[in-house]
DNA sequence: GTGAAAGCGCTAACAT
DNA sequence: ATGTTAGCGCTTTCAC
């Protein structure tokens, strides 16, 4: 490995004046700048940004962790993140935190070694001593679509019980009796925010609660799979279900037509989220579509701002920007 | 910030032992083992995992960039990736290269720095030379994918030509005469395979070849998107479309279904990747399945080997890896 | 068994 | 304008 000093040696001058004409940050005469880029060039000399950040504690790079890399939600979101910060030059190391609180510790524990400037995360609520340690030594932190207890830090986020409020609403007006709900697990604020809505609108319209039509579980594909079977098995049917995640969306569509069901005629789907295939599915999907990319540029925003101490800011310890949903009716309700 | 050495001042100790401790791989006495543990427990010290790598050039964590982020097919590349290195409590850090080169680049350099053990990418053709110079510093990587020219290291890929070339017989075999192409770039094994395929069997059936049905360019959704909508604006309509890859078929279908064309009836399709949403939507997806969860297995396998020394693995240059496609028959085609 | 000290590659005072 | 040097936090050889 070639290093500075090597470098230093071959142009003949201090290893200061190198590391000067790499950042550039003084003045160094024309002569001896040619000489050291000459050496670079020739020895095919390259910095160490492990050993630079080492240094001086910052790295140009963020971490972001999210609940699931196999979801498009989280696709779409580690990309609008990482064309937002790549604006301000900043680079984005992407972890699966896969919805699981010890990988997520490994995967915080990582970036904070690797010093990046800022983390964005999902976060589960078993790490927020952690969490808050990291705050603690200047990382900065954002947190996107779940909030947590105990954690004192910025956060974007969606208004999940309105957006669950108005789909059952709207189900209801179409006039569905039996609805039920499929939902992640409510130690998350999006599926607490979403399970609310949900039970608000069916107090609202005096329906009766039926707790055999509320299943609440992960948020995988295969566990709305499984949610939707078991569903289905219990002797009365709903006659529409609602799912609070796109995976479990997605599972819900596939248990479905591998129970040969047909939608909306033998029974009703409204699914959460809006993506590529929501409406070239068949049928096209009645959805809560929530502004994915979007969520991801503002947490961003607030992240790169954040950095780079903006005052307004970094003085609101913590601010909670909430996106709104909207609904979005197409076939497969009736 | 706390430090080895106020652990080490704290259990009365030097930084060695407590570096000892930490590493277990000197012998100390329980007495002073204890000291430690309890010092580092009361500092909530933790290890600052890039100065140790720094020192030791190892991190346990592997690094994997693939082509876009957005796709469904590099998510389940990642996952299956993640799902592997793990089984070996190796950690992976995933880039987006977004296909490229100059992002290729800045991550490639982003990895090196961080002394991953190893990288897994999806390589443009463009950085050749600086692949090389990581392969000779001593971090092992293996190409997924797609095979690159110039360079020396194991891969897994897939048989394009073959699988385009079933895929297309089987058109002419239901009767398709004009048939379309939409391919990824040729510079990439990938396209260039693809395309060969098409044009064998194209040929084998002595069909007349029209240029203006075969499209090529980028592999993203809105290129599928664009490259259909030029397809069908020209003078001559095709019966069916090939498209070559999973995010170029998800664009002919968005295109399709704003054209208001009706598949199988008005046009068929053809696509390549069996993914979640390809069996469910209207109609049912006739494609090219590989087997992408296998491919980042294989890949990340390849790879835990090479950092572990292995020397079947190590020995051999550059081992390339080809797994078979095959055809899944469903409703899109006549 | 344990500790002192060198050094990984870099940056930033400080001295010249 | 350029060089000397200390030190970021860690590991590891070599004395003791």
């Amino acid at each position: 490995l070639v290093n500075q000093r090597d470098v230093a040696k071959k142009a003949g001058v201090s290893s200061a004046t190198v590391s000067a004409v790499i950042n550039n940050n003084k003045f160094v005469s024309k002569r001896l700048k040619e000489k050291v880029l000459k050496a670079i060039e020739e020895l095919n000399y390259e910095v160490d940004l492990i050993a630079r950040s080492l240094k001086i504690n910052r790295t140009y790079t963020i971490g972001v962790i999210v609940g699931n890399i196999l979801s498009n939600f989280y696709s779409i979101i580690a990309k609008s993140i990482e064309d937002t910060v790549k604006k301000y030059n900043y680079s984005m190391i992407l972890c699966n935190g896969d919805d699981d609180p010890s990988e997520e510790l490994k995967y915080l524990k990582i970036l904070k070694s690797n010093k990046v400037d800022g983390i964005i995360l999902t976060p589960t609520n078993k790490n927020v001593q952690y969490i808050n340690k990291i705050i603690e030594s200047g990382t900065k932190v954002v947190l996107i679509d779940r909030l947590i207890e105990g954690v004192n830090c910025d956060a974007v986020i969606v208004d999940n019980r309105n957006g669950s409020y108005k789909a059952i609403k709207y189900l209801i007006g179409v006039g569905y009796k039996k609805i039920a709900a499929i939902i992640s697990p409510i130690e998350f604020t999006t599926g607490k925010g979403r399970l609310e809505g949900y039970l608000d609108a069916i107090d609202e319209a005096s329906l009766p609660l039926n707790s055999k039509f509320i299943k609440i579980g992960c948020s995988k594909k295969d566990d709305g799979i499984n949610m939707t079977k078991e569903l289905l098995r219990g002797s009365e049917r709903p006659e529409v279900i609602f799912t609070g995640s796109l995976d479990l969306t997605l599972g819900a569509i596939i248990a479905l037509k591998e129970l040969k069901l047909n939608i909306p005629d033998d029974i009703g789907l409204l699914g959460w989220d809006d993506v590529d295939w929501s409406a070239i599915i068949d049928p096209p999907l009645t959805v809560v579509g929530q502004p994915i990319y979007d969520l991801g540029v503002k947490a961003a925003e607030i992240l790169m701002k954040k950095i780079k101490g903006d005052k307004e800011v970094v003085n609101s310890k913590s601010l909670i920007k909430t996106l709104s949903t909207h609904l979005i009716v197409r076939n497969s309700t009736k």
